[in-house]
DNA sequence: CGAACTATTACGTCGCGTAATTGTAA
DNA sequence: CTTACAATTACGCGACGTAATAGTTC
């Protein structure tokens, strides 16, 4: 789980309106035809073609093709949006899939999706703590060893942070 | 991640002196003839076969073969705790042969591999500090996330560790 | 004999990265 | 013609999982 760019978590107090924004893209499609390629995308995201190619493999996305040149529409990219965060919430590819599936059955994917990201996030939660609890055990034993090599060469003792 | 042993994480208060365990039967190796056999050593630390072999394949690990069978030693066995620790941190297999090549100069002589030690303890310790403060950053923003959903659905705020 | 353990070899998985090659538009 | 993107195909990686097959010991 590393840093969380603001694009896909934009300015985190905002994130309620932001839900709701998604679900309307989601909704709406492509009205205005506001369309976007592929670079687009990728700049706005920070994502590789590559990624965006292997998403549709996966069945995550299906833009558009215009000329075999791939068109994604504001559905599309808030499908996208969706994905890059349970990506940062440690979802699998497959699951993802499942979630958007089954965000696409029923129109009410409000709630559900409310509760899929308050289990990632306990979860996400969860292992966090246990990985912090773990680099403090190392740090530990890193600072006797280290303590150690510096009594030895006469150097002066670390300090704990 | 899933859980992890308590023999992998025993008890964090005595973490000091379970460091310092780990570092004793480093340096021990086998003077009881305390050895282990594969699926021992597997129930005992929740990993497979076949995770065992691919760490003896990367150089990592190096059981002595009695009539081709694999017999760890208590040496064999701490270095495997490492493995273990370093991997929930997320350290590629890679950068854990490096820390445990660490961990055997210690009790060698030369004063150039204590200096080495030495500098490969203070870039460990640095490299955790960091990790662990990017840790709490995650934490806090999947908190502010967590308990908005919460607030949202009616269910009661989660508490800081 | 079979059951339970071991071993090696080798291909499958996931989430892409990274060419290599070809095509199209400006 | 070059530059800049677009596309497909396909192999590579890391950390194992998962057979398939064969040997050893009880």
């Amino acid at each position: 789980v590393r840093g969380l760019s603001p694009s896909v978590s934009p300015s985190t107090e905002a994130a309620d309106a932001a839900a709701r924004q998604v679900v309307a893209d989601h909704r709406d499609d492509d009205r205005g035809a506001e369309l976007f390629g592929v670079t687009e995308l990728c700049k706005a995201f920070d994502v590789t073609p590559r990624a965006l190619r292997f998403y549709e493999d996966k069945g995550l996305l299906s833009p558009r093709r215009i000329n075999g040149t791939r068109v994604y529409s504001r559905r599309d990219r808030a499908r996208l949006v969706l994905i890059l965060r349970a990506k940062v919430l440690g979802s699998s590819l497959a699951e993802i899939k499942q979630y958007l599936d089954m965000y696409g059955a029923h129109g009410e994917g409000l709630q559900e999706q409310k509760r899929y990201v308050l289990q990632r996030t306990d979860a996400a939660i969860a292992e966090l703590e246990e990985k912090r609890a773990h680099i403090d055990n190392s740090l530990a034993e890193l600072r006797i060893i280290n303590n150690k090599v510096r009594e030895y060469l006469g150097l002066p003792q670390r300090n704990a942070t």
